[in-house]
RNA sequence: GCCCCGGUAGCUCAGUCGGAUAGAGCAGUUGCCUUCUAAGCAACGGGUCGGGGGUUCGAUUCCCUCCCGGGGCACCA
């Protein structure tokens, strides 16, 4: 709707312009539904910018571009000059009307559009490493990375989810060190670890009562580290005591770990195309090639027994360790290396998902890739901040440390995950979020507003099975007849239902799904109050025509609703 | 100290590449209504858009500066 508008716009401007002898484009003016629906359904602030060009007051631009936006037919009914030079347009009802028809046509594919046709896109997102179970924000950046993926189909994209994780570096050893001492700690070979409060100045004993400690300091001290050893004890015994490394115990605590990761991603319904990772890097010989060109380059050099990137010649603050004295490669050398692989298959637009704590290393990604030539304006960095938990009104304290978070499970657990996704996408990526897990536990659907959008839904099929009972016909996109929904409110649906595939593009473009979550609640608060009404319009009535025709709006907006939920990735059920 | 992100109603937050009288939900007050699924509708109250300066027809939005909160500034991940 919105875009024939604008198009026409466009072309008055061009007249208007051409006719002043200007060569100058077209503004890029804004047009768009306005607060105050006073204003009209749609409003225009072209008028304004183009009286600087055309050296005339803004309000004799708007009245001529008027003048030629309203000769001949019309989808505008009427358009008026407001304030300092608004052009304040509105539609005939007709247009509204006719969207229920073109909603029933077009069904699930309402709102979906071929904008970005064919376009290639790699989202990678989540990419924790595999040492412990997911976190909040893990879970928030699954549900944003794959809305911002639904959203980006929708708009016609071929999307690639991909999992990155570091598995070849000190933290997997750490977890491996961590699971041996527990198992060797069950079979009574070892001492627990003392308890230094994370403090790092305690000492940290070699020994306890005769019994070694083997837990590193820097150990997982979670509960499910416990577990994979005691898994261990009851499969294999004694047998790996003498093992002379963490190796094994790696071994078998990623795989675990890792499982349980892709079990809590599926619970949330998330689907990875590809899990990368950096051991797959160094057995292709990925690092040393990377390594080589860069030095080729000239941005590497040697220094303090460590191999650096020369960041400082490509316009950064400071330069940064590539391989540490031990020998053993920092994040940055796979992490250089994994990005120039994307580009190398070929996509039009790579966009990392990451956590606030990571974003200082992207630049260095990005200039040392650039520096390689890859095209760096195909990638992107969508930054997502932590988030809190409260219950009972107060902040739930989280310490990684001592494995005291709150884990993906364990909210799934208490909210299910149509809830949890409503929740942590409802909010912009940049900003904290504070999950109110009292309100997402509340399953009072006027408050909880996962469920009040849902029960929008539900209510809609609700209406929809009465009607079959009554054997009322189903109307469909041949039959329906919009043209009598004219009260204010089935207006406003309409126009509210016209607006969706403008939403799903901007979340697209904008890489924003929180519009999505915002909108939806939108229209479920128009569609909640109109079925729960009843006296001053029901749907089911005794006049079969407007039955009909309003029956006709309960499946528009309930295949809207669906539709914007599966964007969202949350269930659209028919009772509830 | 430097960098990134926030600061908008009592609370949690939207706010369209600069637009008109700044919005929603929840919470509060008042009146009405009694339902197609679990009450809804209307009205009211509530704001120095963190402070100050600048840019211009116009700034919550852009620039500068200061304050507050979160995060980051490793040969940790």
């Amino acid at each position: 709707m919105r875009s024939r508008l604008h198009e026409r716009f466009q072309s008055a401007l061009r007249e208007l312009l051409a006719e002043a002898g200007s060569q100058a484009p077209p503004p890029d003016f804004s047009l768009e539904v306005p607060r105050n629906p006073e204003h009209g359904d749609f409003a225009c602030n072209a008028a304004l910018l183009l009286a600087k060009p055309l050296e005339r007051p803004p309000r004799q631009v708007a009245e001529q571009l008027i003048a030629r936006l309203t000769a001949g037919e019309g989808v505008i009914a009427r358009a008026e000059v407001a304030g300092p030079g608004f052009i304040n347009v509105w539609l005939r009802d007709e247009r509204w009307q006719d969207l229920l028809r073109s909603v029933l046509t077009q069904g699930r594919r309402y709102g979906r559009s071929e904008q970005a046709a064919g376009a290639q896109v790699q989202v990678e997102f989540v990419s924790a490493n595999p040492t412990g179970p997911l976190t909040l924000g893990h879970g928030r950046q699954a549900v944003l990375g794959d809305c911002i993926a639904r959203a980006l189909e929708a708009v016609g994209s071929r999307v690639t989810r991909e999992y990155y994780f570091n598995n070849g570096g000190r933290q997997m050893r750490v977890l491996g060190e961590s699971v041996r001492a527990r198992y060797l700690e069950q079979l009574g070979r070892a001492a627990p670890p003392p308890d230094t409060g994370g403090d790092a100045e305690t000492p940290w004993p070699e020994s306890i009562d005769g019994l070694p400690v083997v837990f590193p300091r820097d150990g997982y001290q979670g509960d499910y580290i416990g577990e994979i050893a005691a898994d261990l004890v009851a499969r294999d015994g004694d047998a790996l005591t003498e093992e002379p490394g963490e190796g094994v115990f790696r071994e078998v605590a990623e795989q675990q770990v890792f499982g349980e990761i892709r079990k809590t991603l599926d619970a949330l319904g998330i689907h990875f195309d590809v899990y990368s990772n950096e051991m797959a890097l160094y057995q292709e010989g990925k690092l040393e090639e990377t390594l080589a060109d860069l030095r080729m380059r000239d941005l590497v050099y040697e220094s303090e027994g460590a191999v650096w990137l020369r960041a400082t010649a490509l316009s950064l603050g400071r330069d940064r360790v590539l391989i540490k004295k031990t020998g053993e490669p920092t994040y940055l050398l796979p992490d250089i290396a994994y990005h120039r692989e994307k580009f190398r298959r070929g996509f039009d637009r790579i966009i990392d998902v990451q956590g606030a704590d990571h974003i200082e290393q992207f630049p260095f990604v990005r200039a040392a890739v650039g520096a390689l030539g890859c095209p760096v304006e195909k990638l992107e960095l969508v930054m997502n901040q932590f988030v809190t938990l409260t219950r009972g009104g107060e902040q739930v304290k989280q310490s990684k440390r001592r494995a005291t978070y709150v884990t993906v499970d364990e909210l799934l657990g208490e909210v299910g995950p149509d809830v949890f996704r409503f929740f942590m996408v409802q909010r912009k990526a940049e900003g904290h979020l504070d999950f109110d897990l009292d309100l997402a536990k509340d399953t009072d659907w006027k408050k909880n507003p996962a469920y009040y959008v849902q029960y929008a839904h539900a209510r809609s099929c609700g209406v929809e099975r009465k009607a079959r009972e009554q054997g009322v016909a189903i109307p469909d996109a041949a039959s329906a007849d919009g043209s009598l929904l004219s009260l204010p409110e089935e207006l406003e649906i309409l126009k509210k239902l016209g607006e969706f595939p403008d939403v799903v593009a901007r979340a697209a473009e904008a890489r924003e799904p929180h519009h999505l979550a915002y909108w939806v609640r939108e229209l479920a608060g128009l569609w909640n109050p109109y079925l729960q009404d009843g006296v001053r319009h029901r749907v089911l009535s005794d006049d079969p025509a407007l039955t009909s025709a309003r029956l006709g709006l309960a499946l528009a907006v309930r295949t809207v609703l669906a539709n914007a939920l599966e964007c969202l990735g949350i269930s659209a059920p028919e009772q509830m």
